[in-house]
DNA sequence: CCCGTTCAATACGGTTGTGTATCCAATACA
DNA sequence: TGTATTGGATACACAACCGTATTGAACGGG
């Protein structure tokens, strides 16, 4: 056993994980308190204890996924940035790696999006997020165009904006027809002529 | 009064109305079987007259709604595919004028992509509706570039996957940031791009 | 005008989910 | 080792929602 000195954040994490699956499976609505204690293997007293609702529960699940998430850009960003390849490989790869589970990844993240479009407050929360995670991206575009001697035609941060919005909806495309629609296929058939297009020696 | 033969359509109207406004306003699974009635002004014993559980609603709304869009493509697709403009403003217009309520057209298409991604039986209905769309826009793109000469390096149907990407990625950054990213504008500052890189005389 | 049918309203029972209050075990500390 | 505290489990009270059974009113046909 670990030195049991406070098991509570423990259990907090397993509450914020069994939130994460469950909420994946059958969305925030139609998770009760219940199912994520099951699984997490609490009961209700646990959940109480730790959080005060559902919606404080998924306020704090925002904060941990999201801090999360950017941890893990900041650990790969050295790494793209500098070692191999062309510009779009290093950005399409952060994309891709910085979230492990890409479906249940897609998930959650289009019920905040959803959430956040219903209430004013989360979409504060929420765009906060997006804008410093739209700022790594730019970093790493910045550096290796500077580092490659490439000039943008257009600001980093609109070709920034469009590969998200590409990767997005692109994404879901590729959840719902898999066969039909590899992952990473339209980005990498469309995006480099994009890039092609708008930049400069 | 309209020659009163049978009200059960009307109200069956009224209550598919209803829940497309409770459903963009609180979710598939926010939203509660009164609710819906409340908002068409019924009571759940008509409801429970016209539709044997919410699931059979959602289905029902599903096929309206679906419906309804492919029927408003159809009404536009002559005046795009001849008069005025380049091929993109026919595209892009379709994709605007098709629905009539950006934001909540945005929120339940969302709500029915999440619930197919989690309902395989949904996801065959929603991919059959998604493949109509599809192949509209692809007889548009078809029609217009043959009109004016054009060759595409590409399938239209891809191009059309990628149009329909962006647009879908841009619409939810527009929504959850209007200001920023006024609508539309990802849209037209990239797509030109892809077509002239992709297109030959 | 009367009778049968249709369809929505009302009334009811049962289930599910929430939040609180209480209990009990394990740990920390003296 | 005894005692206090922390934290999760149990028990309970209550509200929301669902689905059905029954009622009653409007309409349609004869």
């Amino acid at each position: 056993m670990e030195p049991p000195k406070r098991r509570r954040s423990a259990t907090r994490a397993r509450l914020l994980e069994g939130a994460l699956e469950v909420f994946a499976e059958r969305g925030f609505h139609g998770a009760s308190v219940e199912d994520i204690c099951d699984r997490a293997g609490f009961t209700r007293g646990a959940f109480y204890s730790n959080f005060g609702s559902k919606d404080e529960l998924v306020l704090a699940l925002f904060q941990a996924t999201t801090d999360r998430l950017l941890e893990q850009i900041a650990a790969l960003l050295p790494d793209l940035a500098n070692q191999p390849g062309t510009l779009l490989d290093a950005v399409l790869g952060l994309l891709d790696e910085a979230a492990p589970d890409q479906r249940q990844w897609h998930l959650i993240s289009t019920e905040f999006t959803l959430h956040a479009l219903r209430h004013p407050e989360a979409a504060t929360a929420l765009n906060q997020q997006r804008a410093m995670f739209r700022d790594q991206l730019t970093r790493l575009v910045e550096e290796i165009t500077q580092a490659s001697g490439l000039r943008l035609s257009v600001p980093p941060q609109q070709f920034v904006r469009l590969v998200i919005a590409v990767h997005e909806g692109a994404r879901a495309q590729s959840l719902l027809e898999p066969d039909l629609v590899p992952a990473g296929s339209l980005e990498h058939t469309f995006l480099p002529l994009v890039l092609d297009a708008i930049s400069r020696k």
